[in-house]
DNA sequence: CGGATCGTCAACCATGTGGTTGAATATGCC
DNA sequence: GGCATATTCAACCACATGGTTGACGATCCG
């Protein structure tokens, strides 16, 4: 097993621990990959390619994201998956809606924020969503 | 000015600092104000009144609440009175919706999140959520 | 005025975070 | 086997964070 994630219950729900996706979201960074991530699955080489830092800083940034519960990542070969996890961000999402007292979504603006924070990052991925649909 | 939150641009659209969001929202005792100011504005003492810690730590998370925009803060007489301020909630509500891919909110386990962080209030911090369909 | 209350500031401390580098562990390939 | 690739681990460093305490300015009240 590669990952450690916030684990099921016996139920089968999903216990999120707020602080940890919170704090794991507060990352420039970690929310690039994640945005990256939304795109396709990726191998950690290639999550860490487009950024200057170290591959083990990216290997820890990972490490947070699926303690957090948002990514997971399976071992195939030699290189390691990362997957998108969309519950953990579900959970952190109710709790948002709940205080912003469930006005409608702003789409324009979630592709605002993406784009500012994709360039920003230096993480160039063009096409990361914009032609998509 | 008591405050000196993010401002807002020329246009008066708001301007969010995600990463400043998040990470005010990663503290417990953070969203726990947040949510006694979702009942009604408050005075800092009486934010202060059910933690432990003392009155300089909850004037330094409110600080840090402010920067973020999350709350205001406006002085009346010696008083100074707290408010949640939910447009940069909004923004990070909508970041996290476009990653949960516009997913319908479950109220419930809102408010079942809610009333358990109430209740312990800087104790472990949990929320569970039904998986996905 | 003098004293009590409200809230912040400053200094300090322990721990966490984000980054580095170099070594170590797996796996795939010839 | 032997070497290259993929990823993590361990030690380290600078700085941020969350808490404390004590002093301070501001405001109300008798």
């Amino acid at each position: 097993m590669v990952d450690d994630p916030q684990k099921a219950g016996d139920n089968g729900i999903m216990v999120v621990n707020l602080d940890m996706v919170f704090s794991a979201l507060a990352d420039p960074t970690r929310r690039a990959i994640l945005a990256m991530l939304l795109e396709d699955d990726m191998a950690v080489t290639d999550v860490a390619e487009p950024f200057q830092m170290s591959l083990a800083a990216i290997s820890k940034h990972l490490g947070i994201l699926a303690e957090a519960g948002l990514i997971s990542r399976e071992k195939r070969g030699r290189v390691i998956w990362c997957k998108l996890e969309p519950d953990a961000l579900r959970a952190g999402s109710v709790w948002m809606q709940g205080f912003g007292q469930f006005e409608p979504v702003d789409l324009d603006a979630f592709e605002r924020f993406l784009e500012e924070e994709l360039a920003a990052t230096g993480a160039e991925t063009e096409t990361t969503l914009t032609p998509s649909a």
